[in-house]
DNA sequence: GAACCATGTCATATT
DNA sequence: GGAATATGACATGGT
């Protein structure tokens, strides 16, 4: 922590420089923060703001802990559909970063660029801890997430002092261009049609005349990177490839226009730390408080109307991007492509299956790559990371329940002076190591119970009985992976968006301080298992008073809507009891009338055993008839529980491809709108063309006695056989072969 | 209090 | 035929 104060007082005092120097383009490169937070935001590193787990929350709504919010998630899904299909478009890496970096500030000021966005009445949700985060509303730049994405701008919106700042910095770099265009370094990749009408859409092309900067740039870094690869390689243990991929990553952030516009990100950096320091002119209001969710398909869709006709088959496969060169960079960029690192970029963490430093990975990483000079001045940034193991040698004190806050303190005690973004980046991808494999951090149980819960609260979905001592083996975890709901404990973890609903209990957060406290805490039996039988060896379990099941069943009794009246959470949580309250909240119906009935196995295990093993389990047990009624019914309850939310789940899945489906036809049809046009005006000149020639060819035209014939008089026809006849206007067909036609086109 | 949404539950159909 | 799953309809709670 020391070392963080340390880093964001600097930073204060660093962007205050900068803020100084800004008109006269003095390096400070050495002195901004890394790339990782310029894109980011520190709050990416210091803050919670779950950027890596929307899963727990989404458009700044809070998912229900304990079943999907297939809103949300199908929204991020959906977003993230988009964010790949930008890989399709052929809009340049910068051009995204744009979109990415920059938020709407109200949907409906698009066409009123430097408009201040409607900051009043936070959304909140994430962002609203982005903005606490940030420490003023006005700051625009959040941490990129998937749900940024709905406020993502598609325009440059500009304040009156940044638009004077850029011009100047164009201005300068306006001979730098020409330097550039001199030496051949102004063949910019060839500009998609997207860009153009974004550019068109948008009336500004200022971002245009920068990216020859920045691809120059760029391909110079690139350069640099490449030729470290050598001693990289040698020096890790990683491939070629999971380096590629990583810095792939780095590239997708630390390149295009928002990294050398010092103003922004030093702004950025130093309000996070304290507002008052915030150059206000200087800031674009970019920070939208309108809903994030609003009309964004409505954007989407006109966007891609407006992009849409040579892109209507947006199902490129990515390789085919990758493959098409389009950013036309050479050296590294050659293999590092900016379009896929977005799609890499956005995945949610769980989906990085194949990031390289998944908890796969193993051994130690040690890279050392100087980055070059950038337009921002990044030079003589010594940047060295090291993945010393997946162990993790975290030093975590004080930073309860925040792992991305714990590795940069871990990477700062490494390098305190300068972190490095690819070290940051190396963080998150440890994290997600640890989300997969559920490691307990040795942080404690409050800590780790907190991530748990984080990592556990997305879906509901946690169940997982690979380690139930009644399946100690990896065959039989997986045959219950069969059913949709507890097969998805991993699956849903690791791919949320796929994850089929399933059936789970959080009381494992609930009740996690308890179980802390009672003896030794391993967060990953607590999230894998139902609490109710972590005690291994045993089906049979005495029903413990504090083991919950919450399987949400918070309706009151069908015969007793009193009671159901009671259930209600209370608004006022002191008048309770803690032992009611929390009683009422996690007690759903089944369970208090399984508890009532002393049935002794949790819900967990009535819902998600296998049949045969759930007969067995009932057989071995004397129950009575109502608790065999209760069991069954509440086995089938849970099932059909499950079975709706995936039936939910699906039917929103199902309008969001209908939505798709739609935009796509809608764009489809603007494109066959656009080909009639083209057609008809072809038709048209070929009438033209056609009246020009018979005009021509009846003007040489001569009667018996060598006088012109009148074309009020006489027509041209066209015989089967080619040949042009001439006739007269009353019918009569002269006969005579006014012109034999060698080509009839002609 | 109505409207809307999310979720659980039931009944039934389908796999 | 039974279990699992899917789905429409309804009830309930929350906002």
């Amino acid at each position: 922590m020391v070392y963080l104060k340390k880093y964001f007082t600097e930073g204060l005092i660093q962007v205050a420089i900068l803020l100084s120097l800004v008109g006269n383009k003095i390096d400070v490169g050495p002195y901004l923060p890394p790339w990782h937070e310029m894109i980011l935001g520190p709050t990416s590193t210091l803050a919670q703001t779950r950027f890596h787990n929307l899963r727990n929350q989404l458009d700044g709504r809070d998912i229900h802990p304990k079943s999907v919010d297939l809103d949300g998630f199908l929204t991020a899904r959906r977003l993230l559909g988009w964010v790949r299909s930008l890989d399709c478009l052929h809009v340049s890496g910068s051009e995204l970063e744009t979109w990415l970096v920059r938020r709407e500030p109200d949907a409906l000021a698009m066409g009123a660029p430097g408009q201040p966005a409607a900051l009043d009445g936070g959304t909140g949700g994430l962002e609203d801890h982005a903005a606490d985060q940030v420490g003023s509303p006005e700051l625009g730049y959040g941490p990129i997430r998937e749900s940024s994405l709905e406020s993502m701008v598609l325009v440059p919106r500009r304040g009156q002092e940044e638009e004077e700042v850029e011009d100047d910095l164009y201005r300068e770099d306006t001979e730098t261009r020409q330097d550039y265009s001199n030496h051949g370094h102004n063949e910019r990749p060839e500009q998609s049609l997207e860009e153009r009408r974004e550019n068109e859409l948008v009336g500004s092309t200022w971002r245009e005349d920068w990216r020859d900067n920045y691809d120059h740039a760029n391909r110079e870094l690139a350069q640099d990177l490449s030729d470290q690869f050598a001693s990289l390689e040698a020096q890790s243990s990683m491939s070629l490839q999971e380096c590629l991929r990583l810095l792939e990553d780095t590239f997708s952030f630390g390149e295009g226009p928002e990294r050398s516009d010092p103003v922004d990100l030093g702004l950025r950096e130093a309000s996070e730390e304290d507002p008052s320091l915030v150059h206000e002119p200087l800031l674009s209001p970019l920070l939208s408080h309108a809903d994030p969710s609003l009309d964004l398909e409505l954007q989407w869709q006109d966007i891609l109307a407006i992009m849409e006709p040579e892109d209507t088959d947006v199902d490129l496969s990515r390789d085919a991007v990758m493959q098409s060169g389009s950013i036309g960079s050479s050296g590294l960029m050659d293999h590092v492509h900016q379009d896929v690192s977005l799609h890499q970029a956005f995945l949610p963490r769980s989906n990085l299956d194949g990031y390289p430093f998944s908890p796969s990975l193993e051994g130690s990483v040690h890279l050392e790559a100087p980055l070059q000079p950038t337009s921002i001045g990044a030079d003589n940034l010594p940047l060295t990371f090291e993945l010393v193991d997946t162990a993790l040698p975290l030093p975590l004190d004080g930073l309860v329940g925040n792992p991305t806050l714990s590795l940069q303190s871990s990477i700062f005690l490494e390098e305190p002076v300068q972190p490095n973004p690819l070290s940051l980046l190396l963080d998150d991808a440890l994290l997600d190591g640890i989300s997969f494999l559920g490691l307990p951090l040795e942080e404690g149980p409050t800590q780790a119970s907190e991530l748990e819960e984080e990592l556990d609260s997305d879906s509901g979905l946690s169940l997982n009985f690979s380690h139930s001592p009644a399946s100690p083996s990896g065959s039989e975890a997986s045959s219950y992976s069969s059913s949709s709901s507890s097969s998805s404990s991993s699956e849903s973890s690791s791919s949320p968006s796929e994850g089929a609903v399933g059936y789970n209990s959080n009381m494992a957060s609930i009740l996690e301080p308890e179980e802390g406290a009672v003896g030794g805490y391993s967060p990953e039996v607590s999230k894998m298992c139902s609490t109710s039988y972590q005690n291994p060896g045993r089906y049979n379990l005495p029903w413990l008073e504090h083991v919950g099941h919450d399987h949400n069943y918070h309706q009151p009794r069908a015969n007793s809507p009193t009671l159901g009246k009671s259930l209600k959470p209370q608004k006022s949580h002191y008048s309770k009891p803690y032992e009611c309250e929390l009683s009422d909240k996690i007690w759903g119906r089944d369970e208090r009338r399984a508890r009532a009935l002393k049935i002794p196995f949790s819900n967990d295990l009535i819902v998600n055993l296998p049949v045969e093993e759930f007969n067995e389990l009932l057989t071995k047990h004397r129950l009575s008839e109502a608790q065999l009624n209760l069991i069954r019914d509440i086995r089938r309850r849970g099932k059909n529980k499950m079975a709706a939310q995936n039936c939910r789940r699906r039917k929103l899945e199902i309008l969001f491809g209908l939505e798709e489906g739609v935009a796509g036809l809608r764009r489809h049809k603007v494109r066959l709108l656009k080909e009639k046009a083209e057609n008809l005006r072809s038709v048209r000149e070929m009438k033209q063309r056609l009246n020009g020639l018979y005009r021509e060819v009846f003007s040489r035209l001569q009667d018996e006695q060598g006088r012109p014939l009148s074309a009020t008089n006489y027509t041209l026809q066209l015989g089967n056989d080619g040949q042009v006849l001439l006739a007269t206007r009353n019918g009569s067909t002269r006969e005579q072969k006014a012109h034999k036609k060698q080509d009839r086109r002609k």
